[in-house]
DNA sequence: CAGTTATGATAGTAATACTATTATATTTGC
DNA sequence: GCAAATATAATAGTATTACTATCATAACTG
């Protein structure tokens, strides 16, 4: 997939920040860099006072920006949900069959970043990474109740209604099509983990073709589409 | 599912201990308070501290049978993942039908542990809400792979095996039936969690069966046995 | 009963996750 | 063009965490 709209802004639920880091250079250079860090340290390992040496600010700077890393986190996995169900919606446009369109989403969803595809300071690829080893620690926590119902994760609820409704269009009898959605979303994810990191407990390789191959037939069978 | 036996001895790998809580009674203690405490408090707010305090011996003490928090939520998962390939060994255990056999074994995975049914020391219903809320986090780490080295994940591996081979029993070619195995079990964990947490983006309720019968149909139409 | 081992009691340290304060830029409104 | 507001820098401080170390005592073992 190509290059996206350029001056497209990914909407993020404001509660996530104290001052919209797009609203400043030095607000892109925390996204920026954070994205950088966490995926070089892993999510443990970052800290602020890190993240403020790195962009030559001290770290009470950063706190200006977010309450603390944990919501950081949570507005770089926002931020890529968005992004991501943009990507579905592109992927989806103009497409008449429900089979093609939900064809697509899989492949939207699964396709690993190739390169840096420039949506401004986001460096997609590092993204997918932090997402792919850290985004399921900004929901398991103690706090998810009040930071659900404080609409924390309106981004990825967002995502999970666009592809409910392309599997309700390929079969509206099919009775869990959020969980499909969901399950489709955070497997992807695991088993990429497990593929480059548990290579025992998975038969997905490196290559996207495996995972592919594995949800589409895993998907299209459980809605009787047999694949 | 009743009781098991009695004096069985669920095998950890021993990297995940600097000494076995199993040999004294006050690693069980430890053991036990642990599960209490992370369930109580998340594995985030879980500290050592707080552990000598609920067992009423120093932090030193619980450093001399765990090196840190993350090698003991290893072991506590560890011990679940024997738990459930015990369950699983019995649920299957002379079923003659391949189908039979599967079915059993997703409901022994999806089955929610009703109460303490009292395995010595260890509390599995608390032991099962630390696997579907922290287990993840033993692994999504940047030592993954020195930590697979060593062999910390080889319950987890155990249980897959035996979830393949029952997985190809029923359609032996099959070609992801490993892939098959660890999302059946880790989504099983993120939809229970969703459920309860984030319910628009799932559609299961609280109820085992809809968690049931989701991976059921799921299962055997991707291995085209139609359910 | 001596020797070993396990535990308790206590102290200490570097790092983390913040909060607070004051000074200095930079921007904005008039 | 300047005062007022705002953003950032510089620095300090604090409670907690995740350990490590030391020494005394209790308990078990041969």
């Amino acid at each position: 997939m190509q290059r996206l709209l350029g001056n497209l802004k990914i909407q993020i639920p404001e509660q996530l920040y104290v001052k919209d880091p797009d609203s400043s250079d030095l607000g892109m250079k925390i996204v920026e860099h954070s994205i950088l860090l966490i995926e070089e340290l892993g999510f443990e390992s970052f800290t602020f006072k890190k993240l403020g040496q790195a962009i030559g600010s001290p770290e009470s700077t950063v706190y200006r920006y977010f309450e603390n890393k944990h919501k950081l986190l949570l507005y770089l996995t926002s931020w890529y949900w968005g992004w991501l169900e943009y990507k579905v919606a592109f992927a989806t446009a103009n497409v008449q069959s429900c089979e093609m369109q939900l064809e697509n989403s899989i492949r939207a969803i699964c396709e690993t970043v190739q390169e840096d595809q420039d949506f401004s300071h986001i460096n997609e690829e590092k993204l997918q990474k932090i997402v792919i080893s850290e985004s399921s620690k900004a929901f398991l926590t103690k706090e998810i109740d009040s930071e659900n119902k404080n609409g924390y994760f309106q981004s990825y609820k967002n995502l999970v209604d666009r592809l409910e409704s392309i599997i309700s269009g390929l079969n509206p009898k099919y009775p869990f099509p959020k969980t499909l959605a969901s399950t489709l979303l955070e497997s992807n994810h695991l088993q990429k983990f497990f593929g480059a990191h548990i290579p025992a407990i998975t038969d997905i390789a490196r290559s996207d073709e495996d995972v592919i191959a594995f949800f589409k037939s895993m998907t299209f069978s459980t809605l009787n589409y047999g694949s």
